[in-house]
DNA sequence: CATCCTATTGTTAGGGT
DNA sequence: TACCCTAACAATAGGAT
């Protein structure tokens, strides 16, 4: 096999651990490194591990200082403002993960009322307890009765508006993505 | 079209800029949180465009004069050591080039060497003057019935060795490629 | 200007030498 | 130990919205 993906967390074995972490830096440094020229800005970036001796400095030492005299001379209000720290840097990546997650969410939601409505049609004595739900159901019922229809309506457009008598809020244009309809 | 190779020197027009290095910038940011974690280090980068708009500092300004100060009290032997520097970055770089250079280089050579023995095989008065490459030619014709005598022998074991009369060094596998012989 | 999308390029984990 | 190899994974350029 190759290449699986690895876990987010420290790297138990220290062959592979110190492997990877030679890989990575220079990977590091090499887009550092493009990143310089691809925008024109100045940039240094330091690693150390424990016992200092695969520890490096990017571009040098003393380049690296001056960058970091540079950065505590720039005015305080654009160092605050535009300044990530590790809280930021988490922060940014929990409101990222926590919109997917809402998305998904939001899916997972749809197919529960789908499945529900789908059994509602085949069984008896399915109750629904909770009243929004309810509403959101009643709300996909009337979409998928809207689209019967409306391909009623395109067999034979005399006979449309027969089935959709409860509501004709649903305007959308609802492009058949090929779904069964219930 | 979607996303094209780009070239490694400043990005010209100034939007397009800006994006990269926002872009760039999370990823590369993304890049040390991961080395932070997978590999128990300790790091810093900091970035400075132009007018310091859009300047970082990870993981914090504090925390990267800590990890600044520490890469400083790190004995200068393993400092000296282990240091990349710019130019022992373009040194790497130029090294690993040089040798996909040759690499490539070798495989013009041989396919340059097999379109001229094709020639040889179809046309008159195809004169090779440099003779190391004329031996060269030599050695890949020798290949060439080599394989030619295996293919014979595969489909009519009796009658093998008839062809290749000059010489058996070639003794690799040669497993078939599907190449056609010429 | 920020966000999403995705074809394409770039990085790298696991193996091999 | 330090490379090479390559499929699998990840970053991202350019476009759309």
């Amino acid at each position: 096999m190759v290449r699986s993906k690895i876990r987010y967390e420290l790297i138990a074995d220290e062959r592979t651990r110190r492997e990877t972490f030679k890989k990575r830096k220079t990977g590091l440094f090499k887009k550092l490194n493009e990143l310089k020229t691809l925008c024109d800005i100045e940039a240094c970036g330091i690693v150390i591990n424990g016992d200092g001796t695969q520890s490096e400095v990017w571009p040098s030492q003393h380049a690296a200082s001056q960058v970091i005299q540079k950065f505590k001379n720039l005015p305080s209000s654009s160092q605050t403002n535009n300044m990530v720290n590790q809280a930021g840097f988490l922060r940014q990546n929990l409101s990222r993960l926590s919109k997917n997650l809402d998305k998904e969410t939001r899916k997972v939601q749809s197919l529960e009322r789908e499945l529900l409505l789908a059994k509602c049609l085949v069984e008896e004595e399915v109750d629904v307890s909770n009243s929004n739900e309810l509403h959101e159901m009643l709300r996909l019922l009337e979409r998928k009765i809207g689209m019967v229809d409306r391909r009623i309506a395109d067999i034979e457009p005399s006979s449309s508006n027969m089935v959709a008598s409860l509501k004709q809020t649903n305007d959308g244009p609802l492009r058949g993505k090929g779904k069964q309809p219930v």
